[in-house]
DNA sequence: GCAAGGTC
């Protein structure tokens, strides 16, 4: 076990109690748990290792804590502090404690910027019971004893502009949300009657009002659309081969129709073009946490809240690197040792490729363009003691993982794709086939393996018609799977990927989505708030409002602009919103609250 | 009571 002297007197503050335990492990070698206030706290003599749970302090209002019509403008303006969070009191009492009798204190938090908030979050309660404490800032990514301790060897600072970043961002969502939540709900209230008016919360959120328009946007786009479309089916019959199954689909009734004509007139279709290609399929890109959530959900059906947890909990466990990161670069990952490491997989096919790619005379892996600069993609660290993974998601999303992490090594599959195009009369219609060539890193990763469909047809082949049929069919919607929510609600730059899934969840939460049959669909109230909102102040329900202001978050992390500038920027397009809701309170409340049941 | 972000 490797082993790093800490000077005496120091104090190891983590995010979390699973990091302080590995700390302990790597840094302290043997130690001691002892508990305080409940918590664990790792120690050898005078060196004290614990973790925190996230944030301790949260930003609120100093005063309008009452919620009243008549004082929700001055929240624009009113004053704001550090509360300690509900439940958090036991680590302000355990910081305290411990940096009054240390020399050193270490921030071993996440190695982001709401980490370096936490960081600054825990420097604040330790000074305010030990002024002279020493502060470090220690930056790691993954749980590897040798980068652990190359980050304690050589420690950094607090980035006080990240600090900055993270506060802007709590004061702009803080002011926001509360003063358009206590807006649209102390209004709508005074037109519903009875209890329900009470209980009733019509909230606004900067993350959850454009994810709310993304979830309408299908629904808006049906309504203004055709209602209704025909399809029209036809069976072909070859002589040798069989039978194929075309279909086309109509927007107009009378087109259809003619078209069914034609083919039954025609009777017979000819193969009239017949193309052959080969088609590279290249090995996936490293894993970052959206593509990891996205790709677990569609492979293994485990929703992305669920994967989230399982990945955070194989992290904890040295399985696998840290799981929130937003790098598609093996940037400093030991590739070699990891597949070393894989050679002892118990799963032959593992070993074995780990093996192959160990003898290669030199590795390339795919890699994408993203880079955050903190946490490198998800892979994995070390591999499972028998028996030691035995929850059934569990064992497949490591098992992902893995694949996943090989895949990317590996050499692309060759696919041959066959195209045939038809005529029927004058209608025109494809069948296409796929066959795979060479199947590349397809060996170890099952899950994009292609139907292969045989197409053994030739130029000038006649196939009879033996049946149509046409049908009309309800055009419905089409309403977003939660994945491919996640998908736009990252490529809109909504939320965290350890937020958005809670961003869906408050949209169902408040009535405004309900979530049936793997889709979420939008129920009146919601669909109304996001015509209102696009109607009165289109640019609150924008779907790159968050990503303009993170874009202005980031201006701060750079140094580039003060907290108070981005703020106060930001706030000042609020006010103008404000002013044209309060013009037309009256009605756009009369009219959503029609609409709460 | 309200936001979004950590963590459980």
């Amino acid at each position: 076990m490797p082993f790093l002297m800490l000077p005496p007197r120091s104090l190891v503050v983590a995010e979390k109690n699973k990091v302080a335990k590995a700390l302990a492990n790597i840094l302290l070698g043997h130690y001691r748990i002892m508990k305080y206030r409940g918590i664990p706290i790792y120690s050898n003599r005078d060196v004290w290792i614990f973790g925190v749970q996230g944030h301790i302090l949260e930003l609120d209002f100093a005063e309008f804590k009452e919620w009243s019509l008549s004082t929700i403008e001055r929240l624009f303006n009113a004053r704001v502090q550090y509360y300690v969070r509900d439940g958090m009191q036991k680590y302000v009492a355990t910081i305290k404690r411990f940096a009054s009798l240390s020399h050193t204190i270490y921030l071993a938090l996440d190695n982001d910027v709401e980490g370096e908030h936490i960081a600054w979050e825990v420097l604040r309660i330790a000074k305010s019971a030990n002024p002279h404490i020493i502060p470090y800032r220690v930056r790691f990514s993954s749980l590897d004893p040798e980068e652990l301790i190359e980050a304690f060897k050589r420690p950094d600072q607090i980035n006080w502009n990240w600090v900055e970043k993270s506060a802007t961002r709590q004061e702009v969502d803080l002011r926001t949300g509360v003063i358009f939540t206590r807006l649209l709900t102390l209004s709508i209230r005074r037109h519903v009657r009875g209890r329900k008016a009470r209980s009733l919360l019509i909230s606004y959120g900067p993350c959850q009002t454009p994810t709310l328009r993304l979830i309408v946007e299908p629904y808006l786009k049906w309504e203004q659309g055709e209602k209704y479309q025909y399809k029209l089916k036809v069976v072909l019959l070859h002589p040798l081969y069989g039978e194929f199954t075309i279909t086309k689909t109509y927007k107009k009734f009378e087109e259809a129709t003619k078209a069914r004509d034609e083919i039954l007139r025609s009777k017979f279709a000819k193969v009239v073009n017949f193309k052959v290609w080969q088609d590279e399929k290249k090995p996936p890109i490293p894993l970052d946490s959206y593509e990891y959530a996205s790709r677990v959900a569609r492979f293994l059906g485990i929703p992305s809240k669920v994967a989230m947890s399982i990945a955070e909990d194989l992290y904890r466990r040295g399985l696998i690197s840290y799981p929130r990161t937003e790098t598609q670069r093996y940037r400093g990952v030991k590739i070699k040792k990891i597949l070393h490491k894989l050679t002892a997989h118990h799963q032959y096919e593992i070993s074995r490729i780990a093996k192959r790619l160990l003898e290669a005379s030199h590795i390339a892996p795919r890699e994408g363009k993203r880079d955050d600069k903190a946490h490198p993609p998800i892979h994995p660290i070390r591999v499972p003691k028998k028996g030691e993974l035995r929850d059934n998601r569990e064992i497949k999303i490591y098992d992902l993982i893995v694949r996943h992490f090989l895949a990317t090594l590996m050499p692309s599959a060759l696919l041959e794709r066959s195209k045939a195009l038809v005529k029927i009369g004058s209608i025109e219609a494809e069948l296409s086939g796929l066959r795979i060539l060479r199947r590349g890193y397809l060996e170890i990763y099952p899950y994009e393996i292609p139907q292969e469909k045989e197409l053994p047809l030739r130029k000038g082949d006649v196939l009879r018609v033996i049946r149509v049929s046409l049908a009309k069919e309800k055009i419905k919607p089409r309403y977003l799977s939660e994945s491919e929510l996640i998908k736009l609600m990252r490529a809109k730059g909504i939320g965290t990927d350890s937020t958005m899934h809670e961003h869906i969840h408050t949209n169902i939460a408040r009535g405004y989505v309900i979530r049936r049959k793997g889709k979420l669909i939008p129920t009146p109230l919601g669909i109304n708030l996001i015509k209102t909102l696009l109607d009165l102040t289109p640019e609150l329900a924008d779907v790159d409002l968050r990503s303009k202001m993170e874009q202005a978050f980031s201006l701060v992390a750079e140094g580039m602009k003060t907290k108070k500038e981005v703020v106060s920027e930001i706030l000042s397009k609020y006010r103008e919103a404000f002013n044209k809701v309060m013009d037309r309170l009256d009605l756009i409340s009369r009219t959503l609250a029609t609409y709460v049941r």
